[in-house]
DNA sequence: AAGGAATGAGAAATCGTTCCCATATCCTTC
DNA sequence: GAAGGATATGGGAACGATTTCTCATTCCTT
């Protein structure tokens, strides 16, 4: 492996004077730069990162912690399309990604640890937000450059991070629905372990609230029941004496999976029942029927988290700062007025 | 930042000692480690990761290295599923994930050799194959260790890959077509710089020749046409005086979105056109109609290419070996028998 | 009881950079 | 023509580990 020194040598230049003219400093005259450059040419040098990052103390990457739940980070195109922003963003300011993807919230915790103690990484983007997390918790008290995709659970003014108004935005498909002429309307949700499925919930309940309507319990279904047993869930919901009219779904996939029961049951999308969700994936302008749905940006989230990371790493005594990605509300067929 | 001499001289040994203690060296007594763990306890002592990967010269991190095309990387669910085995198995023998996702060709080749020659990681895992790529070609002119998951389009015999048999798989879809009564198989394929679309054409082409089917060009459809204007893509198909009556699709999410397009136009699938395709989504399962499709095992993929990647870094002069994923061919209900 | 193996631990070199500090050369300027 | 100031480069100490020697004990073995 051809070194500094070798190229010091080379050169008949100092180690540092090739230190500089890899930085591109100014101190350095143009014709030693030339020289130093085709010596590193004709060897064909190239710098150690390792041995960069220890003794300028940044390595040039951030790591990325993906949920610890499977369905959710991989299954799920919210995943990819996330490390596409990230992926684009780190890479304009040429940092590189550090993938963390733990399968239990403790191995996810030992990662981050191992990550940050070591040294591994210039900055953390924790790709969800859970109610508790440790992990959150020991990049706070570490005081280690970090952005939340999601809205935090504690200390939100604290902390930095990137997300929809899930209250907001969840209370107007909910409005959507209620215009409609709807009355009972369910609502399938994620784990309320999960930031978002609390917002969402709230911004469901507050709509029911403005518009008078009472809130059900028996409305309230969860993604993993529908994923364990996707049939019987839908059948208990459509079973009750008053079943739903209306669905507010908190992902696409989940809503494609639904209107594949309800349609086993003769249940028709959106003649009997409407269904509004959440992140319009590609597919959802090509399912049957065209899904309605609100896209979320998920792109624009990983991108700006990444930014507002970027901007924190290089100045350090940044503010905490929040950043709300709007969404659009993409109307298609799959909710129709109640009969 | 407390380091291995902060350690040493709390706890009154050398550092080198503590070094020992952390590779649980058995020349050390078990009083004297029992000392030293305490102390790291106490002080909350961690290895500096970099400073370590610059003495032991290795990183314990494997570099994963995306392919180009946007689409292809990650709007489908093949990435993050192979990204799941991947860190399965990197995890379980505790290396880390470097990930690289260039947006062109030559953005990766810098990042692959930046990533290679600057010694960030100890092997390289490319999640692509296609014709005449210089990455792999640097990779295997530096003797770096590496894995392909795809056919290598050359020297296939020295370079270690993991692949699912494309071509007989595709000869045995379209086998399976020409079995319901097809004789008009249309191929709907991703770019043919890719080796994956020349093995499965190849296999169609092969199916078609043994049946005596002669090959049409005009049956040919590029994804990125698709993609690009699809209903234009699928009517031009459809509208030739001779039409297919059957499909072979690279890709499941193409074929919901030609199902999509078919029915637009009236065309019913299975009744009037029959589609097979690949990668089994979970979706497959519950879209409409259900879809038969070829699982290729894409979690699996990604394990063993790690697995294989891990045993050439720790046993540098392993021989290059082909694994083969077997595949599971999913009789769903977008095919019938031709009337 | 003496010689040699086995054991436990320290000293110091090394890994390949960066970066602070020192130095040498060459202009200015009075 | 000496002092002062740029300008361009070299020297060498970090950075925080690992690892090769080396040495001092201790324990057998004959």
């Amino acid at each position: 492996m051809v070194t500094i020194k070798d190229v010091a040598k080379l050169a008949n230049v100092a180690p540092s004077t090739v230190s500089r003219v890899i930085a591109n400093s100014s101190r350095i005259s143009e014709q030693t730069k030339k020289r130093v450059r085709e010596v590193m040419e004709e060897l064909g040098y190239h710098p150690n990162l390792q041995a960069r990052s220890l003794a300028a103390k940044s390595t040039q990457a951030i790591g990325v912690i993906m949920p610890n739940s499977a369905y959710y980070a991989f299954q799920n195109p919210f995943f990819p399309e996330v490390l596409r922003g990230i992926s684009t963003s780190s890479h304009d300011n040429k940092y590189g990604i550090y993938l963390s993807t733990g399968s239990t919230e403790d191995e996810i915790y030992h990662e981050v640890t191992s990550m940050v103690l070591g040294r591994r990484v210039d900055g953390v983007i924790l790709l969800y937000s859970r109610i508790n997390d440790k992990t959150m918790r020991f990049l706070q008290q570490s005081d280690f450059p970090f952005v939340v995709v999601g809205r935090p659970d504690e200390n939100e003014e604290r902390v930095s991070y990137v997300d929809n108004d899930n209250i907001h935005i969840t209370k107007q498909v909910t409005n959507y629905l209620i215009e409609l002429g709807h009355k009972n309307i369910a609502f399938v949700g994620g784990s309320t372990n999960f930031v978002v499925t609390i917002d969402r919930l709230n911004g469901y309940k507050l709509a029911l609230q403005d518009a008078g309507i009472p809130f059900n319990e028996d409305y309230l279904v969860h993604e993993d029941f529908i994923k364990e047993n996707g049939r019987e869930a839908i059948a208990s919901l459509m079973n009750l004496s008053d079943p739903p009219t209306a669905l507010v779904t908190q992902d696409d996939l989940i809503a494609y999976e639904m209107i594949s029961h309800l349609e086993d049951m003769n249940i028709r999308v959106p003649d009997d029942i409407s269904i509004v969700s959440f992140n319009n994936l590609m597919l959802s302008e090509h399912s049957k029927p065209p899904l309605t749905s609100v896209d979320i940006c998920i792109y624009q989230l990983g991108f700006e988290a990444t930014k507002c990371l970027l901007e924190k790493i290089s100045v350090p005594d940044t503010l905490p700062k929040r950043i709300t990605i709007p969404t659009k509300f993409i109307e298609r067929k799959s909710c129709e007025q109640k009969k």
